[in-house]
DNA sequence: AATGAATGAGGATTCATTCAT
DNA sequence: AATGAATGAATCCTCATTCAT
């Protein structure tokens, strides 16, 4: 799991809430779409401010990114937390219920913000903004991987299993903002980790591995 | 299918040039990230030629994204054509091809200005950005359907399935775009592929069809 | 009364398009506030039209001001006809109703134009737009002095009232353009031409000739 | 009489002479006339210092327009406050010369920029353009009033006379701004006052009430 | 450390006008 | 004579950033 501490350094009361309308208002609209005056307006301030805090605006959108990472690798820890924790019980229950929490705790800010670093020219940018999905990954494949019978054959892969659905799960936060309920959206989300849980054809009735492309 | 028709008006040499440097600009930068300016010079024209064949900026921005979209539109439809001729023969080996086919044929650019119009607050672009996406999981859904064991029980839902697929390539493409080679990102996107056909446990072994969350 | 003849020159179809076209744009927003390409679009032609017909900006604005006040000196001279044709019956009668006529002749637009012309720093335009309510004036009060009694203490000065009577109703028209319906500007503009003849005060109450002034 | 006040806000060194300079040039050019650099260069700052200390051209504008209305406001309540302490002795003689005064001291900058007020398509300019001079027609209108013989007939409107005065008066300063002499101007505006005081005919020779047209 | 003012470049857009066809 | 394209400067306005207080 890589490492993107950050945050531990005390903010000042100004600088948090500059910090806070940086994440919002990067989210909203991309780095370029936003100004230091919108920004400094949210956080109540005056421009110059930002300024005295931080560097400049890369810096500053740079540590908004480090900001919102830094919440997701708590959320990882957190998730390996409760996978660590778990009964040998149901464990497709047990992780589905898990991801579910999962994509439900992730607020829109964030994976817009990520996927603004990850549009971004910035090589550094997108490689901060990966690494926290990455560290979901990891830790889902993990545990995907103790539940699998090690003779299964085909035997499954659970560290693209587990890439699979959490981007799939990312893009479809993102690319779904308005046009559904949180109901639907819940519903849609349970209906993508059932099937993924189920693959297309039962074992018994498909089609020899699959050949490697033409 | 949604119709997203649009290019068929003859353009002027300009005008083509003029709206090949904005889908190039527009899917590197983003639409803030991008001056009219920037465009004319790419296209090598003055500025002012700009507004005399396009609105304003966001009509330009709007004409870029529907020209991509047409484009894809296309590919739907292309790849409506490969399966609606395809022999009842190995139905998973014919559909990945194809899909491999269609994820080497998307260039990046067109997939980064579409994900810039869908993080966009305007929702017609959003919408019209979403739109080949969709034609292209309805494709993939109608085929995918044809070849599901219509008593198998869980059923597999055709739709959600080319969902998860296409929604998780595309993410992988804007994602991973210098991270590694064409040759390992096709090797990865075939894993993924055939992690999509298997599902993770074979039925068989699998616990039963999951709790509704909780 | 001042010659300021044009338009008998012939116009083409064209010319006469961008003309009134000019003319309303440039009664409606002055003469900064209107382009050439406004114009042309409102006569349907394209801006090198107006180029090839009039030699540039201010001259198509002199033209427009010049056919608007020919139009106003023709109905000078009609006034004038009328009142060389008038019996010798009640003169106030007469006088009231063509004046009345006369105003609710004047379009707004060519006293917006002409008021435009006389706010503008070209000296020219100035004297050109004043001429045709001096010719007003000039006929009004020359009309008016042949119903004064010559004897009369204190002699009214025919020239100042036709002044005061014109200005008055042409700044009238002006200002309260959509203020009162045409009903209600009538009625005030009879009051008005009421109140001009009657004076304030009756001569046998009024003080004496008044003092000039401190 | 309306309430327009402004101005009572302090305003920085900066701020007034942009506001000045923009009195200035708004009324020799009026609002499409002027541009914001040429205002900032009278005023002797740089473009930004305008958009810092105003919101924008309109807003500029409104600003320049009230300031003068309220300098205007100021001489309605002078002239009010004169008018409430004249002695009984020879009203016309007072009124005359508290007009005449009035007349002298109202600068053509104020009544250019009112007009070209009165001109925009801006109702909100329009309604705040005419206020002034409604005041001014208002307290003459009530002074007069108490000084008309209540029994006359025809009894004199004294609304409609101040009306007429005033309007024809504001045209007059406006439309003769370099025809003639500051001494030419006061008689020719001192000719225009007795006329107003006399009328046309002394009602003992003037006809019948007038006809209501036709 | 908070504030207002300054900087100067650059944003999108439109102007009047002229050149080739 | 009609048209589209070109020109280059000008429009209003905002940007990120820094300098004085």
């Amino acid at each position: 799991m890589k490492q993107a501490k950050a945050e531990p350094v005390k903010l000042t009361k100004a600088a948090a809430q500059i910090l806070e309308a940086a994440i919002e208002l990067f989210a909203a609209y991309g780095y370029f779409g936003t100004t230091i005056r919108h920004i400094a307006q949210k956080a109540k301030v005056i421009p110059m401010t930002v300024y005295r805090l931080f560097k400049n605006k890369p810096s500053l959108f740079e540590m908004a990114l480090r900001t919102v990472i830094a919440r997701s690798v708590d959320q990882a820890q957190f998730l390996k937390t409760v996978f660590d924790n778990k009964d040998n019980g149901n464990v497709r229950a047990f992780i589905t219920a898990a991801v579910l929490r999962w994509y439900e705790s992730v607020p829109q800010q964030p994976a817009r913000l990520m996927m603004y670093a990850c549009l971004s020219r910035n090589e550094q940018w997108q490689g901060l903004a990966y690494s926290p999905l990455e560290d979901i990954i990891e830790v889902l494949a993990e545990t995907l991987d103790e539940g699998i019978d090690k003779k299964a054959k085909p035997r499954p892969n659970a560290a693209v299993a587990a890439r699979t659905l959490i981007l799939g799960l990312f893009q479809f936060k993102i690319t779904h903002p308005k046009m559904r309920s949180a109901r639907q959206e819940k519903a849609a989300v349970e209906d993508i980790l059932n099937q993924w849980w189920m693959g297309i054809f039962p074992p018994s009735l498909a089609n020899p591995p699959a050949s490697k492309s033409t």
